[in-house]
DNA sequence: CCCTGTGAAAGTGTTCACAGCT
DNA sequence: AGCTGTGAACACTTTCACAGGG
């Protein structure tokens, strides 16, 4: 499985494959979920089930992070939560901006799971003047035109685009001169950014097209006499990831 | 999964991979915009680099569809805007309910996307009674008290749940009782579901914390010796299904 | 025995490179 | 010649099943 070198006990492993990471913090939710509620152990069955996936999926993404758990026993919850939490960087604070404060980028702002971890709304930005000023989510909307003195003053290296389409690159263009290294895109168009930048993607649109593809073939296949029966997806999530190629893949 | 068994050999007739329908919506914009500026025909270059992929996964994807373009040429872009939406089950009314009118709720009534394919918001529903009858979007709240009723007087098949955590999964288990078959989730928590219903989730903080973990590997990887470059991820959204904390969640 | 940790097998997705049609 | 369509190679992910420590 190696690409050359396969060793390493893999305590602090360098490589956690991509579909491991994006499951980290669905394993967090579900042991801060349980910490609140004093649970000092769990089994990986029982974590497994609270986070919605199978438990051979958890115990192998959990043996890239190190040995953590204890044979015959399970995982203590305090230990993992730590764990878990300093892998996926939240042992540190995430000053973030939202650029686009209409219904959406509003409603981001009163989300609470973003403070809940290290995320922070460092400032709210929007081009129209008539928001300026303007509270949201107890934070006063800034002006676009500050917006490379916003980032560069408060430190932030993520930015969330809440924007219309139209002009949601040169608003990543901006935020990624002004210093900016990962970015959410809520908007409905293909950012390009330079190598370095990570961009990830929510799209309703997208999501509710998937739901409709699997809704008519369920329709469809009532009366198929050819086709095997589909039992529907239990919980989407597969998405391509995909990408263009960056210059280097690490090995 | 909770699926038994969803193998697809996908010998020769219908088995369009999951990567590849997920793609489809983004491959369908891309084709509309160049509808729109009546551009008749298109390589598999082209496209791919306006929906953000390499070319040759866009010819494998559309190799599972049929083959609809012509060597030599490339794609008629009015043919292929017709086989995707036809494909992705756009070319019929999908009625919709979003059950939540709090700020994402209303938020995703005024999105333009969902309009602009086959989609249409069908009901609002909130359990709030200072919100009923309330006008969202041009379209009036209603009481849940009633989602059964309003569920199956409109055919409704798909649900939106924009609720807080602690309520989602009694939604979730009205809805379906009540007819729907698929389900986007944007509250933070595990739904299940029996076979046969499909759910995706849209979860804005595990977003953000993938985001981080990279962020992190970055700053971090700045002087490794050892490590090889990284180049950062370019694409966007993988998604992890989730949940999170269900007790006590201030914020 | 318990339950974790992990090689190996199976399944899924991506990329390459070129055959074959226009 | 140009560009699609695709088998085959490669890469990544999930699942199985069991070795091995507690």
């Amino acid at each position: 499985m190696a690409t050359g070198r396969t060793h390493r006990p893999a305590t602090r492993s360098r490589g956690i494959p991509e579909a491991t990471v994006a499951r980290l913090p669905l394993y967090l939710r579900a042991l801060t979920a349980l910490s609140e509620r004093s649970v000092p152990t769990v089994s990986s069955e029982e974590l497994a089930a609270a986070a919605g996936v199978n438990s051979a999926k958890l115990r192998k993404d959990f043996s890239y992070l190190g040995s953590y758990g204890t044979r015959g026993v399970g995982y203590d919850v305090e230990y993992l939560v730590y764990q878990i939490s300093r892998e996926l960087g939240l042992t540190q604070d995430w000053p973030v901006v939202i650029v686009g404060i209409g219904n959406l980028g509003a409603a981001l702002a009163n989300y609470g799971g973003f403070a809940s971890r290290g995320f922070r709304v460092a400032a709210l930005i929007d081009a129209d003047p008539a928001m300026t000023g303007r509270q949201v989510a107890g934070i006063a909307v800034q002006h676009s035109d500050d917006l490379e003195k916003i980032i560069s003053d408060n430190g932030v290296s993520i930015g969330v685009i809440t924007t219309p389409p139209g002009v949601a690159q040169q608003v990543c263009d901006r935020l990624v001169a002004a210093g900016v290294t990962s970015i959410l895109n809520f908007a409905p168009t293909v950012l390009s950014v330079p190598d370095g930048v990570d961009v990830r993607k929510v799209d309703l649109s997208i999501e509710l097209q998937i739901l409709a593809f699997h809704e008519q073939r369920k329709a469809g296949e009532e009366h198929e006499g050819t086709a095997p029966p589909v039992a529907a997806h239990q919980d989407s999530s597969e998405q391509g990831p995909d990408g263009d190629v960056p210059a280097v893949m690490p090995a």
